[in-house]
DNA sequence: TATGTAGACAAGTATAAGACAAGTGCGAGC
DNA sequence: GCTCGCACTTGTCTTATACTTGTCTACATA
């Protein structure tokens, strides 16, 4: 079994950050220091540090030095509000820049709901203030997509798009390490947290025909449940918890990183 | 009938895949070793990798190697139930671990909501099946706390035993990377994504009574949300997507390395 | 034809060692 | 008070070697 060097070093960095020897403001050994330490050369010991950047545990400065952050990873909780009127508050405009627009096969888990023929895909980025907010990729049978143009879903919603008529939707949400690409659009760190919404969403005939994924950066993004009673289940009315399959114990992201 | 070679290999490989030789964070074997290994030759050897690939076993980076995917499959979804029903019908039981049970001053989070006065914390891990399965936290006023004993919260619900009439909750569902400690409870690599559910319970005079915070890990649980009416918003109906103020300065260029 | 072997090459990654720019902290000197 | 320079830090780049996967061709064998 291949050990690699450097991610040896940011699980050992990270045990020591754990057990709060670093804690207190108080700056880590700088990176020659470090270096030397862990008889690797400096390339690879940033390496590992950025790793922990990227999992929020380490920040660094210019000149000064790596430490831990005051408050890691919180906030971004609290102040509450609907997208819409904090959209419409601050007086952003919604853009919605299409990346990607037309038919193909599509994965096993699309291909499970909608089916195996070719499939319209759009992706596209949604922007609030100029600012990524969530990568949106949208599937729909080639028998509805066919009448859409690009223009069509850069400029309405599907739902206003469609002709057919749409009875419900199932909606899952999730988190997963963010991907290499879906990162770099969103401008996050590969592999930090990000909110995985899928909706499923059918006709009034029963019929899947529409499935949309919203990936949104988790530091910047929650979703608030209204209750208005509260059940005695652990689970809140509306939303059921479901478990997968598999106990299979998840590795440690030894190449999810890029 | 003749043997095929790498059907063989991708047998053996299958087995010790599943034995957990290979997994945690590391890599496999070149393909130049396992060539070597098992005396064929590095293209019998890469069809049987290859072969694992497809079903979603192992994954590989070119330069790099080849590991076990940090996602083991999406599944789950199509299957739906309740916590309750799905633990009952599969006759697991469902342990309520007591990690921590006392009175202490909360965090400025936490106080927000339910006040500065000193509060019952009661940290919990739940087991389903003997997996751990969610850590939850648990705030309570002193008030309403004091007539609990731990084992009290350890055999039934706090919606069972708190003397309030209830009257709502507040839900939020959010990710974040996996903090050391819980990560280890919940075996799972630290800074791995989980799901954060934090759910602020009143009772019907108006008063914030409760404040619950689960955490579970990303890649074992999703949240399902059933929507009769597909509402025209992005958002579905009952959430409300909300980004938080972003004071925070996320690092500029973590992980933009392509 | 299907399968396997052997080899070569391209492209990507890990690591080392080094150089330089730019930012920070601090003390000397004014 | 103030500025200046020095020491030290991270940020970024180059050069180089070794190793890995990705892909291809040529050939052997049943």
């Amino acid at each position: 079994m291949r050990a690699v060097r450097y991610l040896e070093i940011a699980g050992d960095l990270r045990q020591r950050l754990a057990a709060g020897e670093f804690v207190g403001g108080r700056l880590l050994p700088s990176e020659a220091e470090l270096s030397a330490a862990y008889g690797a050369s400096r390339v690879t010991v940033r390496k590992a540090l950025e790793e922990l950047r990227a999992d929020g545990l380490l920040e660094s400065r210019q000149g000064f030095g790596w430490f831990v952050p005051a408050d890691p990873l919180q906030q971004s909780l609290g102040r509450l509000g609907t997208i819409e009127a904090q959209l419409a508050a601050s007086g952003v405009d919604a853009e919605r820049r299409i990346l990607d627009f037309g038919f193909v096969k599509p994965p096993a888990w699309v291909a499970a709901v909608l089916g195996t023929g070719s499939l319209l895909r759009v992706r596209r980025l949604n922007l609030a203030d100029g600012q990524p907010f969530a990568r949106v990729t949208v599937w729909c049978p080639e028998r509805l997509g066919s009448a859409l143009s690009r223009d069509d879903v850069g400029r309405a919603s599907f739902y206003e798009l469609l002709p057919v008529e749409l009875a419900g939707a199932t909606q899952t949400i999730g988190a997963a390490p963010a991907a290499a690409d879906d990162a770099e659009l969103l401008g996050i760190p590969a592999g930090s947290p990000v909110l995985v919404c899928r909706r499923t969403t059918t006709s009034s005939d029963g019929e899947a025909v529409l499935l949309a994924e919203h990936i949104f950066p988790a530091h910047r993004t929650e979703f608030v449940v209204e209750l208005p009673h509260a059940g005695s289940s652990m689970a809140p009315e509306g939303l059921q918890l479901t478990t997968g399959p598999n106990g299979r114990s998840r590795p440690a992201n030894g190449g999810a990183r890029a």
